[in-house]
RNA sequence: GGAGAGGUGGGUGAGUGGCUGAAACCACCAGUUUGCUAAACUGACGUAGGAGCAAUCCUACCACGAGUUCGAAUCUCGUCCUCUCCGCCA
């Protein structure tokens, strides 16, 4: 969430550029900015009552060893006086402190100046592309009939065991998911990035800390009997590392990687949006995770990019990225880029990556602060993306490359599959 | 699942009603000394909110929430969590 102390800084900057996600903050910003007045005269009416209580509780201790007993009786009548008084401003702070921790909850993060007006994901702007669309025959086969021919994945297996979107890899196809896992987390560790094999489900308050809960628990599973929530991203586990704990500025960037498997329950949609791979409820990410000095996120943005850029150039894949317009982010995001790769036959882009920077945003909530030479604290900036999420991958690189012989892997990917052909 | 112990500052750990926002030690930071390193000595050393131009002052926080009391880290109740032993188990 925004910090309070951003809003009062530069309140009419902040309802402009919410402009550009398309939500209307006057009046939440209005709202905070009064409620701060109202809770900040609270606060020195309470702390002020607080301070001659505690000075009468003191005074009386005194009283009563002397044995001065009615003076005591006396500043005890005053002392019951005052706390009447002072827990009527108590409640109306509590209710002030409420209100204000609601409506920061309820407003996006600042989209930064780098991001596009726009209301839907046609405004997103294409920012770059690369690798070549290959020219398959026209009986190419969309990649869910891939997997039947060569029998690498079986949806209707993971339907029985399961339930639609928890698929079954069987033998090459299970080889090469792996091959995908090694192939890009060995990247992410060659670039620097610290990697950490976390939990797969989180407690609440970690649910909290990157914004999944309050509001978007229907998204997750949910282990009911422990009240823990299986992981929507490895973002959660591995962000919530730093919830709470204040860096020693020599110690930042943070730059994390995880594997792990992600689970969605993201209900709703159903046809080809959603077929074979398109849309599963279990699957398998990369994620690189870091955390940043401000005043070095957005060159740590970019760098995450090019990192992207390279894995699908090395897969071999047409890509592009998206910088996506405002009404396309995230809540929580202040400037976001997609990566799609395109899939021949199903003659569709797929997102396979998203990479972000919150800024302050989510590290306000998460409490993750760094301090300075200057021995203050401060947010940190968090980022994040994925590097990759490897469904769409697996249908892109199964469409793109087969050939009437089977389909080729990837020269990259040969030394941990151990073939260089699924036929 | 059964039984027990416990949650105090970055760490260890003292603290059973007022003198405790919290001893002591360690670590970290600054300085002095010293060929270097080490050691020794000196000093500073939690987070957050509020008032003030500032120096500074006030308030809250000893897992979390409620209660008892003039006064709670300390007493009571509830919740959460951790550890140990047993059971089960990859």
């Amino acid at each position: 969430m925004l910090t309070l102390q951003q809003i009062k800084e530069n309140p009419q900057l902040i309802i402009e550029r919410l402009a550009v996600k398309g939500f209307d903050a006057n009046e939440p910003i209005n709202n905070v900015l009064a409620l701060d007045n109202d809770r900040r005269k609270l606060q020195l009416q309470n702390d002020t009552l607080a301070a001659q209580l505690n000075k009468l509780a003191a005074s009386i201790g005194a009283l009563m060893k002397q044995g001065q007993k009615e003076e005591a009786e006396n500043a005890k009548a005053e002392v019951a006086k005052i706390k009447e008084e002072q827990k009527t401003i108590a409640d109306q702070l509590a209710v002030a402190e409420d209100a204000i921790r609601d409506i920061l909850l309820s407003v996006p993060n600042v989209p930064c100046d780098m991001v596009p007006k726009g209301t839907s994901a046609a405004d997103n702007v294409v920012e770059k592309d690369g690798g070549i669309i290959p020219d398959l025959p026209a009986d190419a086969l969309p990649h869910w009939d891939l997997c039947k021919k060569y029998n690498i994945i079986d949806f209707d297996l993971g339907v029985k065991i399961t339930g639609a979107g928890f698929p079954v890899y069987i033998g090459k196809g299970a080889r090469l998911q792996r091959a995908l896992i090694q192939f890009f987390l060995n990247k992410a560790s060659d670039a620097g990035y610290l990697e950490i094999q976390p939990p797969y489900v989180v407690n609440e308050a970690s649910g909290y800390g990157t914004g999944q809960l309050p509001d978007k628990e229907g998204q997750m599973y949910l282990v009911n009997e422990d009240k823990l929530y299986l992981i929507p991203t490895a973002e959660v586990p591995v962000t919530n590392i730093y919830r709470d704990v204040i860096i020693p500025e020599s110690e930042l960037p943070k730059k994390n990687c995880a594997y792990s498997a992600c689970f969605r329950r993201e209900a709703g949609s159903y046809g080809k949006d959603v077929r074979g791979l398109n849309r599963l409820h279990q699957f398998d990410k990369v994620e690189i995770v870091r955390i940043e000095r401000p005043e070095d996120s957005y060159a740590a943005l970019e760098e995450m990019k090019n990192h992207v850029q390279g894995l699908l150039e090395e897969l071999g894949l047409p890509w592009h990225i998206l910088r996506l317009c405002g009404g396309d982010m995230s809540f929580t995001s202040a400037i976001t880029f997609d990566f799609e790769v395109y899939s021949a036959a199903q003659k569709r882009w797929l997102e396979v990556s998203s990479v972000s920077n919150f800024e302050t945003y989510q590290a306000n909530r998460l409490k993750c602060r760094y301090r300075g030479a200057d021995k203050k604290t401060r947010l940190c900036h968090t980022l994040n993306g994925s590097a990759l999420a490897l469904p769409r991958i697996m249908a892109a690189l199964l469409e793109n490359n087969q050939t009437p012989q089977g389909i080729v892997v990837p020269e990259c990917l040969r030394p941990y599959t151990g073939f260089d052909i699924i036929d």
